[in-house]
DNA sequence: CATGAATGAGAATTCATTCAT
DNA sequence: CATGAATGAATTCTCATTCAT
């Protein structure tokens, strides 16, 4: 008896929606009248499912995080067992590159960031998933230079500045095209990996 | 002869003003009424100053820029005549540090990338710094790999990838302290770019 | 031949949900929402029981004459049949005071009192309640002015001026406790009650 | 140079604003753009003066605190130097009587004692006006017992039981005209604390 | 009877911009 | 040049009420 609920979907729906116009016209400008018109649902409902505007944010990073992990997950599926290979395939989904790809939600992953830098509980979400990228980087580094018969020394670091890299990556390549060229990202980012990688001494 | 016109000292301080309320809220938050305040003027003057929001944005973003030759230049300075210590500097003077460091212009910077995803005006301004700053890296780095005996192929493409990866060492490093340690980013950046042009090929 | 109904229990749900969300933020402030949260209800129920939000709030208001109505008989069954002791009953049932105290049910009559300043259909209702009540008071006082022997010339203007009396020790200790310590009400009410009683001359 | 501040005229107008449309309609009706038009205002001008909504209606009570206490001067000054009398002139002007009666004040000042019992800012201005008047009453209370050799004892119990009364004759005879007529306020109020006042012994 | 999503009309508040002084 | 009041549109959010299921 009674209605059956529907929040997830709309949820989703609304998640979508700001996506898209938040790609457009950044946060700021991402109406809820706006949101609620392209996802065709009257404004008041946009409220109904979310207590503010923040918190679609919020769940919209949560959103991104997911397929960001999923990207990753199909592409090491790929990579099969080569890990320089399994590496590259990450820095790949970092890249919003490979099976699922979505410039939305790279335009939308760098307006995240800087609402980051202004927002608290954006910059919660936004570190902890930067955390989470650089805990599968340092992983499959270490698994290179293991493999390679190098010493893991700095390992946190080459991690970090790894991911560091690619974000900007992202980052320049949206805002100016024309200095990385659309298929020069993901090869770029494999040399700027490998050269850490062959800079580091080999085990004694 | 009536009284001196001080139109430049009102603006740097209009744009001064919007530095610093911007790193701390952001763009969109920085109200007119607020940046008068933190200069110290009447809000009615920043329009006779400005035409609009937008005009003070563009002209910080010149600032910005302006501000980041002068670190360069004093950097290169300092450097001397060795390669690799001049696009050190190059690179430190990008990473916001150095002589003149500050915090609040690195933050802007970072915001600034984030309006010009979805401003036309700020995205041509940004545009032509990054390409300035790209140029600059190509003639440090063209001059390390001649100096060194290694082959200028993907010059551009190195260069672009370097300036990104810094980039993203400022974004990253704001938004999440934690990921990239304060004294770290300079000799990572360095390891960053030594393993980009090890991995040059000699000339033949 | 169908469930039950069980409208009149739902009723009174949704009447002492009012009350208690009332007492705590004020009747504009009471959604229907939180009203059926209170109640352990679904939102449209609520509107199922009753026509609009304004319906609960007269409902509520009869729910609290019927309540100091039982309690006035309670006070007078126990205080036997001095006339004083009487007077003195009503008062205490008139201060929500004695069996039954309900201090959500005070602050909601105080409440009740400002909105009949601003809706007819509450006015009416609250008038009705307080003219029920000065009658009381009337015979009351009546009783006692025969029984000690003095005229009872200006009976409704003592009896209306001690019910105002009443009232406001009620609205004063709502909202400065610190002025009309808890249990000074009772005998204060009493004070002033018998001190317009002694001020009647007698009869000649 | 500049344009001169009417800060103050206009925040004054505003508050006689409110205090029209919020004894036509209660405080949460009274709308920002009603509240503007009554003021012959435009909307947003209301928040360039005040910075809420809540802001003004605190403004209104400070306003109604300092008509009071003017009232209450008039009056004593009028009195003479019978302690009866000049007791009664305090009570007439609680009672909204007097030079400079204002209906709309006496509704207002009902609402507000409602609006303290949910909102803390609220609370804190009007247990601070009603203690002021507590206070005033005590004195002249003290005067009265004095002159005519009665002990002070329960004082401060008297005197907020005298403006506890007087408060519940402005809200009842506000909300039920029928109850407490228009002229019979001020005697009753003065036998009440006559009354109160007989009752007190003599000094041994 | 019951559920909970949906609607749409306001509500307060913010703010870039204008302009009289 | 400078001041600060004034404007009015836009924004987020709330909520009584309705209604399909």
């Amino acid at each position: 008896m009674g209605r059956p609920s529907n929040t997830s979907l709309r949820r989703s729906e609304i998640i979508t929606a700001l996506k898209q116009v938040m790609a457009e016209r950044g946060y700021e400008q991402a109406s809820i009248a706006r949101i609620a018109e392209v996802a065709g649902l009257a404004p008041g409902l946009v409220h109904y499912h979310f207590g503010s505007k923040a918190e679609i944010l919020l769940a919209l990073a949560d959103a991104l995080g997911e397929a960001l992990r999923s990207r990753a997950e199909r592409g090491l599926a790929a990579a099969g067992e080569d890990p320089r290979e399994r590496l590259g395939a990450w820095l790949d989904a970092l890249l919003g590159l490979g099976d699922g790809a979505d410039p939305e939600a790279v335009r939308c992953w760098a307006l995240l960031g800087a609402e980051a830098l202004t927002r608290e509980d954006v910059a919660a979400t936004y570190r902890g998933l930067l955390h989470e990228a650089a805990r599968a980087l340092r992983v499959l580094l270490a698994d290179v230079l293991e493999a390679e018969g190098r010493v893991q020394r700095d390992l946190p670091a080459l991690a970090s500045g790894l991911l560091a890299a690619v974000e900007g990556f992202v980052r320049v390549s949206s805002a100016a095209p024309g200095l990385v060229p659309a298929g020069s990202a993901a090869p770029l980012a494999r040399r700027m990996a490998f050269g850490l990688i062959d800079a580091q001494p080999e085990v004694a």
